[in-house]
DNA sequence: CTGACGATTCACT
DNA sequence: GTGAATCGTCAGC
Protein backbone atom coordinates (compact mmCIF):
# COMPACT_ATOMS: atom_id res chain seq x y z
CA UNK A 1 0.00 0.00 0.00
CA UNK A 2 1.89 3.05 -0.98
CA UNK A 3 1.23 6.47 -1.44
CA UNK A 4 1.66 8.01 -5.36
CA UNK A 5 4.52 10.12 -5.16
CA UNK A 6 4.98 13.79 -7.26
CA UNK A 7 6.36 11.70 -10.48
CA UNK A 8 3.58 9.64 -10.65
CA UNK A 9 1.47 12.86 -11.17
CA UNK A 10 3.86 15.11 -13.34
CA UNK A 11 3.87 13.52 -15.79
CA UNK A 12 2.76 15.20 -19.12
CA UNK A 13 0.03 12.41 -20.58
CA UNK A 14 -2.87 12.74 -18.47
CA UNK A 15 -4.53 10.37 -20.87
CA UNK A 16 -2.00 7.93 -19.53
CA UNK A 17 -1.98 8.80 -15.60
CA UNK A 18 -5.68 8.73 -16.07
CA UNK A 19 -5.52 5.06 -16.85
CA UNK A 20 -3.21 4.18 -14.59
CA UNK A 21 -5.72 5.34 -11.90
CA UNK A 22 -7.94 2.47 -12.65
CA UNK A 23 -7.32 0.11 -9.39
CA UNK A 24 -5.98 3.08 -7.60
CA UNK A 25 -7.27 4.06 -3.93
CA UNK A 26 -8.36 7.31 -3.11
CA UNK A 27 -7.94 8.26 0.42
CA UNK A 28 -9.40 11.04 2.36
CA UNK A 29 -8.44 11.36 6.07
CA UNK A 30 -10.56 14.71 7.18
CA UNK A 31 -10.43 15.47 11.06
CA UNK A 32 -9.23 11.97 11.06
CA UNK A 33 -12.49 10.55 9.78
CA UNK A 34 -11.01 7.79 7.63
CA UNK A 35 -12.95 6.90 4.28
CA UNK A 36 -11.16 5.07 0.88
CA UNK A 37 -12.81 3.71 -2.36
CA UNK A 38 -11.40 2.02 -5.33
CA UNK A 39 -10.96 4.21 -8.59
CA UNK A 40 -13.52 2.55 -11.04
CA UNK A 41 -14.33 5.18 -13.49
CA UNK A 42 -12.42 9.10 -14.35
CA UNK A 43 -12.28 11.41 -16.95
CA UNK A 44 -9.61 13.20 -18.55
CA UNK A 45 -9.14 16.86 -19.65
CA UNK A 46 -6.69 17.73 -21.65
CA UNK A 47 -5.34 21.26 -20.96
CA UNK A 48 -5.85 24.76 -23.24
CA UNK A 49 -6.81 22.65 -26.16
CA UNK A 50 -9.87 20.77 -24.61
CA UNK A 51 -12.91 22.63 -25.27
CA UNK A 52 -14.59 20.02 -22.89
CA UNK A 53 -12.08 21.72 -19.91
CA UNK A 54 -12.41 24.36 -18.02
CA UNK A 55 -8.96 25.90 -18.86
CA UNK A 56 -10.29 26.02 -22.68
CA UNK A 57 -8.09 28.47 -24.38
CA UNK A 58 -5.57 29.45 -21.50
CA UNK A 59 -9.06 30.54 -19.40
CA UNK A 60 -7.55 31.05 -16.04
CA UNK A 61 -10.41 32.48 -13.25
CA UNK A 62 -10.62 32.48 -9.93
CA UNK A 63 -12.72 29.23 -9.85
CA UNK A 64 -9.99 27.22 -12.03
CA UNK A 65 -7.18 28.70 -10.65
CA UNK A 66 -5.87 25.38 -9.11
CA UNK A 67 -5.92 23.62 -12.54
CA UNK A 68 -3.01 25.72 -13.03
CA UNK A 69 -0.98 24.96 -9.85
CA UNK A 70 1.23 22.17 -10.63
CA UNK A 71 0.84 18.42 -10.24
CA UNK A 72 -0.40 16.34 -7.00
CA UNK A 73 -3.42 19.02 -5.94
CA UNK A 74 -6.91 18.96 -5.97
CA UNK A 75 -9.31 20.84 -7.86
CA UNK A 76 -12.78 20.69 -6.60
CA UNK A 77 -15.63 22.74 -7.70
CA UNK A 78 -19.55 23.33 -7.28
CA UNK A 79 -21.46 21.94 -10.44
CA UNK A 80 -25.49 23.18 -10.47
CA UNK A 81 -25.08 24.82 -7.46
CA UNK A 82 -25.54 21.43 -5.42
CA UNK A 83 -22.56 19.13 -6.41
CA UNK A 84 -18.58 19.38 -5.32
CA UNK A 85 -16.66 17.56 -7.64
CA UNK A 86 -13.20 15.88 -7.11
CA UNK A 87 -10.41 16.42 -10.19
CA UNK A 88 -6.67 15.86 -10.18
CA UNK A 89 -4.25 17.74 -11.18
CA UNK A 90 -1.01 16.43 -13.47
CA UNK A 91 1.62 17.87 -15.50
CA UNK A 92 3.12 21.17 -14.34
CA UNK A 93 2.72 24.76 -13.38
CA UNK A 94 0.56 26.84 -15.89
CA UNK A 95 0.04 23.53 -17.45
CA UNK A 96 -3.68 22.92 -16.58
CA UNK A 97 -4.43 19.13 -16.95
CA UNK A 98 -6.95 17.64 -14.67
CA UNK A 99 -8.45 13.50 -14.00
CA UNK A 100 -12.08 13.96 -13.10
CA UNK A 101 -12.85 11.05 -10.64
CA UNK A 102 -16.24 9.96 -11.69
CA UNK A 103 -16.53 6.59 -9.60
CA UNK A 104 -14.83 4.47 -6.77
CA UNK A 105 -15.93 1.36 -5.12
CA UNK A 106 -15.96 1.74 -1.25
CA UNK A 107 -13.69 0.02 0.40
CA UNK A 108 -13.39 1.38 3.92
CA UNK A 109 -15.33 3.75 6.19
CA UNK A 110 -18.93 2.63 4.08
CA UNK A 111 -20.58 3.80 7.76
CA UNK A 112 -19.37 7.30 7.44
CA UNK A 113 -20.20 7.52 3.77
CA UNK A 114 -23.48 6.43 3.93
CA UNK A 115 -23.96 9.02 7.46
CA UNK A 116 -22.41 11.65 4.90
CA UNK A 117 -24.89 10.47 1.88
CA UNK A 118 -27.92 9.89 4.11
CA UNK A 119 -28.57 6.80 2.72
CA UNK A 120 -29.62 3.61 4.72
CA UNK A 121 -27.10 0.50 3.40
CA UNK A 122 -24.20 0.07 0.82
CA UNK A 123 -25.62 -0.07 -2.29
CA UNK A 124 -24.04 0.97 -5.82
CA UNK A 125 -25.75 4.28 -5.78
CA UNK A 126 -23.19 5.32 -2.84
CA UNK A 127 -20.24 6.31 -5.08
CA UNK A 128 -21.48 6.24 -8.59
CA UNK A 129 -21.15 9.61 -10.20
CA UNK A 130 -18.29 12.49 -9.36
CA UNK A 131 -21.19 13.89 -7.26
CA UNK A 132 -21.90 11.06 -4.80
CA UNK A 133 -18.08 10.71 -5.05
CA UNK A 134 -17.54 14.03 -3.80
CA UNK A 135 -20.12 13.26 -0.77
CA UNK A 136 -19.42 10.01 0.44
CA UNK A 137 -15.84 10.97 0.33
CA UNK A 138 -16.55 13.81 2.59
CA UNK A 139 -14.77 16.66 -0.46
CA UNK A 140 -16.12 20.16 -0.38
CA UNK A 141 -15.03 23.17 -2.33
CA UNK A 142 -13.09 24.91 0.28
CA UNK A 143 -10.79 21.90 -0.01
CA UNK A 144 -9.64 22.72 -3.42
CA UNK A 145 -5.79 23.22 -4.34
CA UNK A 146 -5.11 20.55 -1.41
CA UNK A 147 -2.08 18.33 -1.84
CA UNK A 148 -2.73 14.81 -2.43
CA UNK A 149 0.41 14.16 -0.95
CA UNK A 150 -1.00 15.18 2.53
CA UNK A 151 -1.86 13.13 4.87
CA UNK A 152 -5.59 13.80 5.35
CA UNK A 153 -5.82 13.09 0.84
CA UNK A 154 -4.13 11.01 -1.07
CA UNK A 155 -4.01 8.22 -3.59
CA UNK A 156 -2.70 4.58 -2.72
CA UNK A 157 -1.50 1.82 -4.92
CA UNK A 158 -2.25 -1.46 -2.92
CA UNK A 159 -1.02 -3.44 -6.13
CA UNK A 160 -4.27 -4.60 -7.70
CA UNK A 161 -4.14 -4.64 -10.97
CA UNK A 162 -7.69 -4.88 -13.31
CA UNK A 163 -6.48 -7.17 -16.60
CA UNK A 164 -6.14 -5.49 -19.43
CA UNK A 165 -9.91 -6.09 -20.93
CA UNK A 166 -11.63 -5.08 -18.12
CA UNK A 167 -10.71 -1.60 -18.72
CA UNK A 168 -13.04 0.34 -21.65
CA UNK A 169 -12.99 3.93 -22.74
CA UNK A 170 -15.89 6.18 -23.95
CA UNK A 171 -16.64 9.83 -24.92
CA UNK A 172 -17.32 11.86 -21.76
CA UNK A 173 -20.15 12.22 -20.22
CA UNK A 174 -22.16 15.21 -20.19
CA UNK A 175 -20.14 17.81 -22.27
CA UNK A 176 -21.94 17.88 -25.44
CA UNK A 177 -21.53 21.57 -25.14
CA UNK A 178 -17.80 20.58 -26.25
CA UNK A 179 -18.32 20.16 -29.97
CA UNK A 180 -16.38 17.89 -31.32
CA UNK A 181 -14.15 17.22 -28.67
CA UNK A 182 -17.20 16.26 -26.66
CA UNK A 183 -16.59 12.73 -28.59
CA UNK A 184 -12.78 12.73 -27.40
CA UNK A 185 -12.62 8.65 -25.85
CA UNK A 186 -11.17 10.00 -23.07
CA UNK A 187 -13.03 8.39 -20.14
CA UNK A 188 -12.44 5.31 -18.85
CA UNK A 189 -13.84 2.68 -16.75
CA UNK A 190 -14.18 -0.59 -15.64
CA UNK A 191 -16.34 -3.27 -17.34
CA UNK A 192 -19.07 -4.28 -15.77
CA UNK A 193 -19.05 -2.63 -12.37
CA UNK A 194 -22.00 -2.00 -10.07
CA UNK A 195 -20.38 1.32 -9.45
CA UNK A 196 -19.65 2.95 -13.09
CA UNK A 197 -21.84 5.88 -13.81
CA UNK A 198 -24.24 5.85 -17.20
CA UNK A 199 -26.20 3.11 -18.09
CA UNK A 200 -24.76 0.12 -18.34
CA UNK A 201 -24.73 -1.91 -21.70
C1' DC B 1 -24.90 44.83 -11.23
C1' DT B 2 -27.47 41.43 -14.00
C1' DG B 3 -28.76 37.24 -16.14
C1' DA B 4 -27.72 32.76 -18.03
C1' DC B 5 -26.02 28.43 -17.08
C1' DG B 6 -23.38 24.19 -15.55
C1' DA B 7 -17.70 18.05 -15.97
C1' DT B 8 -25.32 16.28 -11.83
C1' DT B 9 -28.72 13.83 -9.26
C1' DC B 10 -33.14 12.30 -7.99
C1' DA B 11 -38.07 12.18 -7.74
C1' DC B 12 -41.88 11.71 -10.43
C1' DT B 13 -44.92 10.73 -14.79
C1' DG C 1 -38.21 9.83 -20.15
C1' DT C 2 -38.72 14.52 -18.14
C1' DG C 3 -37.94 18.32 -15.23
C1' DA C 4 -36.79 20.63 -10.82
C1' DA C 5 -33.36 21.77 -7.45
C1' DT C 6 -29.97 25.52 -6.40
C1' DC C 7 -26.08 28.92 -6.27
C1' DG C 8 -21.37 30.24 -7.47
C1' DT C 9 -19.17 31.79 -11.53
C1' DC C 10 -18.47 34.52 -15.49
C1' DA C 11 -19.29 37.48 -19.47
C1' DG C 12 -21.37 41.56 -20.65
C1' DC C 13 -23.19 46.01 -19.85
Amino acid sequence: MEKLTIDFYKRTNVLQIARELMGKILVTKWNGIFTSGRIVEVEAYNGIIDKASHAFGGRRTNRNEMMYAGAGVAYIYLCYGIHHLFNVVTNSTDIPHAILIRAVEPIAGIDVMLKRTGKKKLDNTLTKGPGNVSKALGFHTSQTGHSLLSKELFIADDKYKYKKNEIAYSPRIGVDYAGVDAMLPYRFYIKGNPFVSGKPK
